[in-house]
DNA sequence: TCACTTCTGTCAGATAGCTGACAGTATTTT
DNA sequence: AAAATACTGTCAGCTATCTGACAGAAGTGA
């Protein structure tokens, strides 16, 4: 749901000299823009670090998919759920098997503050997305997730705050969990009242964030 | 969702005498049955560890509640997400600053271990809901339900298995995210179907468990 | 034992969101 | 520049689920 996962970064954490050895243990795969790097079938607890690229991490049922996170540069996550992931970019990973990774962790403590507060995050993050599927309608989670973009991506103008979603329709349904169909009639029902404004694809403007948070009610 | 969290267990782990002194630092506080530990406004940032009791947390909203997960003795858990957390029954929980855990654990490197892993199970959980909410309809999620504690805590006999779930028809609503109304319907065709007997309040027995994973398709 | 509170079952009506269909508009490929 | 592909907007019908209402059952307390 949300873009930058963590301000905990363990890819700056890693290049302290210290770590050399570390580093080493580590093995680098990359994969091109739009392989699965996991499945949950394969059952082999790998983790990684995004070194550079990011993941979509989502789950997947028949011919529906739901996106929970977008992991870059610095995150670290385990395969360990039931959970896809799959490059939106190309990338590079920074692997190392699950149980080779808790011993390793052990001789350097600094870095499991770090791992904890990345883990942390993301629980906080997970809890956030069940809050909205259970209480928000479809046009207050699509609000909250423009506002969130404005917030992080978003470039303010004297027009007001421009954000570059790169998404599809679709892929912003697999986002807020909801229709191809209905997010697009709710983004469009959100331009004809004026709190949005669609430059081109992808790029759109919010002349006001706090008129935009007021649409659901409308 | 799902009742003990983790079968890594910080409480055994903090029995062995290398951890003393770490114990001590732990304030211990005591809540009583249905006493509101800890609300999202607050914001202290705290982490505490179950030492008796079960606490819950769970999301609010309005008067609409949904219960993410049941803690038990053992469970480590931190304050730092909008969940709320109350008191089941009389608990006992240690306490400590999450800035202190934090520096503390890394002098104990074995137990960051063991946080890494509970977080890490807390997620997958956490994912388990989310897929559950976005792909499955509530029969599906009430059969979940019941096959999970007839797994975990379920007694086999010869008719199948009892689940003793000490659980309203409105407990059971808030934790798979539905109405009471609903619930009780379909509960009452589970039984009508004969894939659930209900004993008594929050008894059931399951006569087989194969079958009533097929009920949603009924 | 009676009164009080809490829990349960069920129904009818309202509604949000899904699905399928199709035409129209961009974007990419050749 | 034409053809092929990928996206978008919109509508009509359908379905799962929610809400409110109310009566009956089960537990709790005096």
């Amino acid at each position: 749901m949300k873009k930058k996962v963590s301000s905990f970064n363990l890819l700056d954490e890693l290049q302290d000299p210290k770590y050399d050895e570390l580093r080493a243990e580590f093995t680098p795969i990359k994969y091109s823009k739009g392989q699965l790097v996991y499945s949950p079938d394969q059952l082999d607890d790998q983790v990684f670090i995004i070194e550079h690229g990011k993941v979509r991490i989502y789950l997947a049922m028949e011919d529906k998919e739901f996106s929970l996170a977008v992991l870059e540069p610095g995150d670290i996550y385990t395969t360990h759920t039931r959970a896809n992931v799959a490059a939106v970019e190309d990338v590079t990973l920074l692997t190392m098997p699950t149980m080779q990774f808790h011993q390793r962790m052990a001789a350097y403590p600094a870095l499991s503050r770090t791992v904890v507060s990345i883990l942390g995050e993301l629980l906080k993050q997970a809890f956030s997305i069940i809050d909205n599927l259970v209480f928000k309608d479809i046009a207050s989670r699509l609000v909250d997730f423009f506002l969130h973009e404005a917030e992080n991506n978003g470039k303010p103008t004297k027009e007001g705050t421009i954000i570059n979603i790169e998404l599809t329709m679709e892929q912003l349904a697999a986002i807020v969990g909801s229709s191809r169909q209905t997010v697009s009639t709710i983004v469009n029902s959100m331009q004809r009242s004026g709190v949005l404004l669609k430059k081109e694809r992808g790029v759109f403007l919010i002349p006001n964030q706090h008129v935009l948070k007021d649409f659901p009610s409308l």
